[in-house]
RNA sequence: CGGGGUAUAGCGCAGAUGGUAGCGCGCUGCGUUCGGGACGCAGAGGCCUUGAGUUCAAAUCUCAAUACUCCGACCA
C-alpha cells in the first residue's frame, strides 16, 4: 500500500495528536457530522445505531426496575423555571430562549429544556395525592439545549440526546437508595456493556448540579488520561418539592414534601467509547451496542458460490449476532480497512480456499487475531470471540486507568504529577472550597469525585495542612 | 468568551511577485481484478466561505463578517 492511497481515509495518529484523532473517528467512521446550525451535530446512521443500541439495552434496565418512560414539553415557561433558585442561578447562562410565538411576543418568554426537573415537579404537583402513589419513577429519552461556547462530537455540543430520570419517594432514604441503584446500574453498564472501567463516587459542593444536595458521578478515563463524566446521579432532598409545591397525604393523615431524584446519561457515552477503546486504525466498539457485530466479507466474490456462501453464512449468524456481508465492488484489502476504521468487532473472511476446506476465517478487530473456524462451529466460536474481545478491551482501559493512577500527600507532589502524564491524582482533602479552587490554579485540575471506595493516604489536606475530611480523585476533565 | 490556526471539486491539497483554476483520491460508465487500502480506458463535478473595498483586472492585495478547528476559562 502506497502513502498516497493510505492518505485517503488515513486518520491522525492516536499519540501525535489525540483530540485531531478524535475528530477524525468522529466524521471518517461516519457517526456524526457538521450541521449548518453552529454547535449542533448530526448523527449520522452508522452513530444513532449506536446510541439506539444504548438505549435499548439501558431502557430495558430501568424498566426492569420499574420506571415508566414518558415525554414531557420541550419548552419551560420562565416563570416555572425561577422557582427553584440553585436550579436557574446554574441552567440561567446556557438557556436558550423562544421570545416569539409566531408574530407575537410573548408575554412569559419560553425556555428550551435544559434538563426538565421543572417540568416534572410541575407535574409531580398535579398527579400525587397520595403515599399510595409514591413511588413514582419516571424516565424519558429526549434532547436538550444547553449554549455551549465550545463545543465537540459527543462531548459537548448545543443539543444532545440523553435519558433523565426523575423519581419521588416517601422517604428520603428510598429517594437515597433510588439515586445510589441507579448510579450502580450505570456504573454496571458501562462496565458490562461498554466495557468501560468506571470510578464512582460523590461530587463535591463545587461540583455539584444546581438545586441537588448530593450529585453522584460515574468518571471514565480517556486514552490520553483526562476523565470524562460519564453518568450522574443527584439526590434532591425535598428542596424540589418544596419549591414547586408537590405535596401528599402521608401514612399519618398530614401533608409532606416527597423526596426527589434525578440521573441521566447521554450520547456523551459515544465519545467515551471512541476515546477509551480506539486506536490507530480507528474506533473499536463494545460488541453489546456496536451496530454490526461481525462483517463477513467475501474474498475473489466473483467466483462462482462465494457471494452465496456469504449469504448462508450471514443468514446462519443472524440468529444471534448482528451481521452485515460487504458485497461491494471494493477490493479485500480496502474492506478490511474501512470495516476495521469502523469499529466493527469481528470480521469473517470466506474465499474460494475456505469453501474447499468448509471453513472461513474470524479476525477480531482489538487484537487482529486470525482464526480458521469450521462453519459448524461458529455458534460457538463468535460468542466466544466476541466475548474474549469485550474483555480485553475492558482490561485494557483498566490497565491504562491503573498505570495513569498516582497519589500525592503535598502540593508539590501534586503539581509535579500534574505535569506529567494526564491521570488521575488522588490526595486527601479537607472539604474546603478554596482548597479545591487552589488545585485548579496550582496543577491545573478539578476534582473529579469522593470515590465510594476509600482510602487513607495521609492526614492532612495537601492545599492547606488542615485535617484531611476525605479522599479526593483529581485530573483533567474534558 | 479570550488567544492562535484554517477556509479553493465530496475528501486531502497546489495555485511566487494580481490576468476568471489544477493535482491525487473519491464519484459515474465499461472492462480486467480480488486472501491487507487493485488497474486500464472514458466521463461528470468549482459563486475559489460571505460582504465590502483597491484595481482595467482579485482565488491571489485590504478590511470586516461567518464557519470550522486547536489551546485556555464554563458545563452531561
Amino acid at each position: 500500500m502506497s502513502e498516497n492511497k493510505k492518505l485517503v481515509e488515513a486518520i491522525t495518529p492516536i499519540n501525535e495528536d489525540f483530540t485531531q484523532w478524535y475528530t477524525d473517528i468522529c466524521l471518517k467512521a461516519e457517526l456524526a457530522d457538521y450541521s449548518s446550525v453552529k454547535g449542533f451535530v448530526i448523527l449520522r446512521p452508522y452513530g444513532y445505531a449506536i446510541w439506539e443500541n444504548i438505549m435499548r439495552l439501558m431502557d430495558a434496565r430501568f424498566k426492569a426496575t420499574g420506571h415508566e418512560n414518558v415525554s414531557m414539553p420541550l419548552l419551560i415557561p420562565e416563570s416555572l423555571l425561577q422557582k427553584e433558585k440553585d436550579h436557574v442561578e446554574g441552567f440561567a447562562p446556557e438557556v436558550a430562549w423562544v421570545t416569539m410565538g409566531g408574530s407575537e411576543l410573548l408575554e412569559d418568554r419560553l425556555c428550551v429544556r435544559p434538563t426538565s426537573e421543572t417540568l416534572f415537579c410541575d407535574h409531580f404537583a398535579h398527579v400525587l395525592h397520595s403515599y399510595r402513589d409514591l413511588p413514582m419513577k419516571y424516565n424519558q429519552w429526549c434532547s436538550v439545549v444547553r449554549w455551549e461556547k465550545t463545543t465537540r462530537p459527543f462531548l459537548r455540543s448545543r443539543e444532545f440526546l440523553w435519558q433523565e430520570g426523575h423519581t419521588i419517594h416517601e422517604t428520603a432514604e428510598e429517594a437515597i437508595a433510588e439515586t445510589e441503584s441507579q448510579l450502580e446500574e450505570y456504573a454496571d453498564f458501562c462496565e458490562k456493556d461498554l466495557c468501560i472501567p468506571v470510578l464512582k463516587g460523590k461530587k463535591t459542593e463545587k461540583e455539584k448540579f444546581a438545586g441537588a444536595e448530593a450529585t453522584y458521578s460515574i468518571e471514565a478515563m480517556m486514552h490520553d488520561g483526562k476523565a470524562l463524566q460519564s453518568g450522574t446521579s443527584h439526590y434532591f432532598g425535598d428542596g424540589f418539592s418544596r419549591a414547586f409545591g408537590v405535596q401528599f397525604t402521608g401514612r399519618d393523615n398530614t401533608l409532606q414534601y416527597p423526596f426527589q431524584t434525578s440521573w441521566g446519561v447521554s450520547t456523551r457515552l459515544i465519545g467515551a467509547i471512541i476515546m477509551t477503546h480506539g486506536d490507530d486504525e480507528g474506533l473499536i466498539l463494545p460488541p453489546a451496542v456496536a451496530p454490526v457485530q461481525v462483517v463477513i466479507v467475501p474474498v475473489a466474490a466473483h467466483k462462482p458460490g462465494v457471494l452465496e456462501k456469504a449469504e448462508e453464512l450471514r443468514t446462519r449468524l443472524a440468529s444471534f449476532a448482528r451481521v452485515k456481508v460487504d458485497a461491494s465492488d471494493n477490493s479485500p484489502g480496502w474492506k478490511f480497512a474501512q470495516w476495521e476504521m469502523k469499529g466493527v468487532p469481528l470480521r469473517l473472511e470466506i474465499g474460494p480456499k475456505d469453501i474447499e476446506k468448509e471453513q472461513c476465517v474470524l479476525v477480531r478487530r482489538d487484537t487482529r487475531e486470525k482464526s480458521f473456524v469450521k462453519w459448524d462451529e461458529l455458534e460457538k466460536a463468535v460468542p466466544a470471540l466476541l466475548d474474549a474481545l469485550a474483555k480485553n478491551l475492558y482490561d485494557r482501559a483498566a490497565e491504562n486507568r491503573a498505570k495513569r493512577t498516582w497519589t500525592a500527600t503535598t502540593m508539590e507532589e501534586v503539581q509535579r504529577l500534574a505535569a506529567g502524564e494526564n491521570g488521575y491524582i488522588k490526595t486527601m482533602w479537607c472539604g474546603e472550597t478554596a482548597c479545591e479552587e487552589m488545585m485548579k490554579e496550582k496543577a491545573g485540575l478539578s476534582s473529579r469525585n469522593m470515590p465510594f471506595e476509600q482510602e487513607t493516604l495521609s492526614d492532612v489536606c495537601p492545599c492547606c495542612g488542615r485535617p484531611a475530611k476525605t479522599m479526593v480523585v483529581w485530573g483533567k476533565a474534558y
